[in-house]
DNA sequence: AACTGGGTCAACCGCAACAGA
DNA sequence: TTCTGTTGCGGTTGACCCAGT
């Protein structure tokens, strides 16, 4: 499979970093910070390409960066997680200080699928059910008119797994979340809750301890997200809007374009 | 010891969103 | 409003590692 380089430039660097260029790259970035990563390799001295130094310090490079292997609860906090919001890893790692989205994603694909496929089959079901995202999937695939009928079997069965479509049918998401979700049912609820308030429940609802977090420590995620209690939200206990509500067991697709109607994870 | 196949993870690519002219 | 440049995101790739044979 042959590739068009990153950058149109040749001659730059690609590959794995040296020590040398990480030390250019990190020290530079300490004095000046990265206000321009397109300009910052020519002024630090580096044959990169911005994106790629960009990459490189997200990624690795930054100081807070938690590097070794996922404790247990991470696991479950990014399973759950990504059970409410998809493949949106960024958002994912916005609740995980010091962990990446592609480190996430990377260890989405390498253990937590599989685990979940694993304790799919063992419980016939599981916490994961294609069902459960079927929604998701039709009203992704019928926003998205270019959607390819040609997708591998694997990328068939990954979006059955995930909530949302390959990047194939890249903007699939955004296409559809603030339209649909007007046109859907949810109009109501997006008007009568306001973005704050809104933020401030599905905030509470993940992290149960907010003095952690203002020391700036990760804080411990219920690994218990399905059993949350959504009830707080719904209308028939105080906003007038009637027609049922969606449980959070039966509406991903609803309480996901909530989430982004409400600004995502930024306006968390 | 050599080979092989699967797993892991850093890095790359394309695209969409955003910002500024 | 349109155009252009930049940034950020998510999917994918490929080199490396390691256990099994």
């Amino acid at each position: 499979m042959v590739r068009a380089p990153c950058c149109a430039k040749m001659g730059l660097n690609r590959g794995p970093w040296t020590l040398e260029e990480d030390q250019i790259l990190t020290s530079y970035i300490q004095k000046y910070g990265h206000s321009n990563w397109r300009a910052l390799p020519k002024l630090a001295g580096l044959l990169r390409c911005g994106k790629s130094c960009r990459l490189r310090w997200i990624n690795y490079l930054k100081p807070e960066i938690k590097r070794g292997n996922f404790s247990r609860e991470e696991e479950d906090a990014i399973i759950n997680l990504h059970e409410l919001l998809g493949n949106k890893w960024s958002a994912i790692a916005a609740k995980l200080p010091g962990r990446t989205d592609n480190e996430i994603k990377n260890v989405w694909h390498t253990h937590l699928k599989k685990r979940l496929l694993k304790q799919k089959k063992n419980q016939g079901g599981g916490n994961y059910s294609p069902q459960q995202f079927s929604s998701v999937q039709e009203c992704s695939v019928s926003a998205t008119a270019n959607t390819s009928e040609t997708e591998s079997t694997e990328s068939q069965s990954d979006t059955a797994l995930s909530p949302q479509p390959s990047s194939s049918g890249s903007g699939a998401v955004s296409s559809v979340s603030s339209d649909n979700l007007i046109a859907a049912t949810a109009s109501n609820y997006v008007e009568i809750l306001p973005e704050e308030e809104f933020s401030v429940l599905i905030d509470e609802a993940f992290w149960s301890a907010p003095e952690e977090e203002e020391s700036g420590e990760y804080s411990q995620f219920d690994p218990q997200i399905n059993s949350l209690d959504f009830s707080v939200l719904n209308p028939d206990e105080g906003m007038d809007g009637g027609g049922g509500f969606p449980r959070i067991d039966e509406g991903m697709d609803f309480w996901y374009d909530l989430f982004v109607q409400a600004g995502g994870i930024e306006g968390l």
